[in-house]
DNA sequence: TAGGCCATCTGGTCCT
DNA sequence: AGGACCAGATGGCCTA
C-alpha cells in the first residue's frame, strides 16, 4: 500500500474550504428521502448546526458584518442539492456493487477451502487466514514432496485461526478429535492457552498471534511432526513464504481442495493412516492437455494420488500453476 | 446484554 | 470530472 493520505490538519483545512460540502450538509434537513436517514459520525451534525449557506449569501448584502475571507460559498440551490444527492446515490450504488463483488470473490474462495459449508460460513477474516495457510501448506507439500501427516497438516491449516474455525477445519478433515487434542503441542502460546474451554473438544491452533501474524518461520518452529522439519531447515533453501520465494506472477493455480476424501477401511470408517488423499478439482481442459486423460497424479510426488474431479465447474481459469505444470509435463 | 460480524453510507484520496 | 478504492461510523442481526 503506497497510498499517501493528507495529514489530518491538511484534511481538515480541505474540508473547511469545501464550501459546497457543508452547504450540502447544512441543507440536510431538506433531504427527506431514504439516503438522509443515515447521517453518520458527528461531522454532519457539527456542520449543519451553524452554517446556512443561504445566510452567508445574504450577509454580503448587509454591510455590517465583516467580509469573510476565503472562497465564497455558493448558494445551495435546489438544483445543486439534487446534483449532490444524485452523485451520492450513484456513488453509494457503486460502492454496494463493489462490495458485492468483493463478497462474491470471497465466496468463491470459501468454496475452494478445505472446509466449505453452506450452513456454517467462514467469516471473511477467517476465510483469508485459512486461504493463506492453505496456500502455504500446499506449497510446502509440492515443493518438498513430503507427506503431510494428518495432524501436522491440519495444524498448518489452523495456524492463527479462531477456535471455532479450527474445530471446523479439523472436523471437515475428519481428524479424530481426541488424537488431535491429546497430542497437541507442548509449546503453546499464552494466547492460545487462555482460549481453551475444557468442556469440549477444541483444536487449538498453535502459537500464532492473531492478528497480526508473526513470522512464518517462527510458526514453523512450533511444528512438531518430523514431516515439517525440512520446512525450517535452511538447507531446504528458498521456499518459505516470508523469505526468498520470488513473487508468483503467473496464472492462477487451480483450486486444490482437500475435501475430506480419506481412504476408507474395509468397514467403511476413515483410515487415518492413509489420510489426506488429495482430491484435486482441476479443470478438465488443462489436465487433458497436460496429461492426456489420466486423472492420476503421478510425478515427482508419487505418494499422492490426486483423483480428478471433472465435475468441478466453478473455477474459470483453465490453467495450472507453474509448479503443477512442471509436474504434469514431466 | 456484550461482542462479533456484516452491510451500508460517507468523505477523502488517487487515478484515468 | 468521475470512478475506484479505502477506512471510519453506524446500526442490525445473531449468539454465547
Amino acid at each position: 500500500m503506497t497510498k499517501t493520505y493528507a495529514k489530518p490538519k491538511e484534511m481538515s483545512e480541505l474540508v473547511s474550504s469545501q464550501s459546497w460540502m457543508d452547504e450540502a450538509l447544512s441543507s440536510q434537513d431538506e433531504m427527506k428521502e431514504e439516503d438522509s436517514r443515515q447521517a453518520p459520525y458527528g461531522m454532519m451534525a457539527g456542520l449543519n448546526e451553524e452554517h446556512d449557506s443561504i445566510e452567508e449569501e445574504e450577509e454580503e448584502e448587509d454591510g455590517e458584518k465583516p467580509k469573510r475571507r476565503g472562497p465564497k460559498k455558493k448558494k445551495m440551490t435546489k438544483a445543486r442539492l439534487e446534483r449532490f444527492r444524485a452523485r451520492r446515490v450513484k456513488a453509494n450504488a457503486r460502492e454496494r456493487t463493489r462490495m458485492h463483488g468483493l463478497n462474491d470473490a470471497l465466496d468463491n474462495l470459501r468454496r475452494v477451502m478445505p472446509c466449505y459449508s453452506k450452513t456454517q460460513k467462514l467469516s471473511k477474516i477467517e476465510t483469508l487466514r485459512l486461504a493463506r495457510n492453505y496456500i502455504w501448506a500446499l506449497s510446502e507439500v509440492l515443493e518438498t514432496g513430503q507427506t503431510p501427516e494428518g495432524k501436522g497438516f491440519v495444524e498448518m491449516l489452523c495456524k492463527g485461526l479462531s477456535q471455532p474455525t479450527s474445530n471446523l477445519v479439523a472436523g471437515c478433515l475428519q481428524l479424530g478429535p481426541q488424537s488431535l487434542f491429546l497430542e497437541k503441542h507442548e509449546e503453546k502460546s499464552p494466547v492460545c492457552d487462555s482460549a481453551i474451554p475444557s468442556h469440549t473438544f477444541n483444536y487449538q491452533s498453535p502459537g500464532l498471534p492473531s492478528p497480526p501474524y508473526g513470522n512464518m518461520e517462527t510458526h514453523l518452529l512450533h511444528l512438531k511432526p518430523p514431516t515439517f522439519k525440512s520446512l525450517v531447515d535452511p538447507s531446504f533453501g528458498s521456499h518459505h513464504p516470508d523469505c526468498t520465494t520470488p513473487p508468483y506472477e503467473g496464472p492462477l493455480t487451480p483450486p486444490l481442495s482437500i475435501s475430506g476424501n480419506f481412504s476408507l477401511k474395509q468397514d467403511g470408517s476413515p483410515d487415518l493412516d492413509k489420510s489426506y488423499t488429495f482430491m484435486a478439482h482441476y479443470p478438465s481442459v488443462s489436465l487433458a492437455g497436460a496429461h492426456g486423460h489420466t486423472s492420476h497424479f503421478q510425478s515427482t510426488v508419487p505418494r499422492y494420488e490426486l483423483p480428478i474431479d471433472m465435475s468441478y465447474e466453478s473455477y474459470p481459469h483453465h490453467v495450472v500453476g507453474p509448479q503443477l505444470n512442471a509436474i504434469f509435463n514431466e
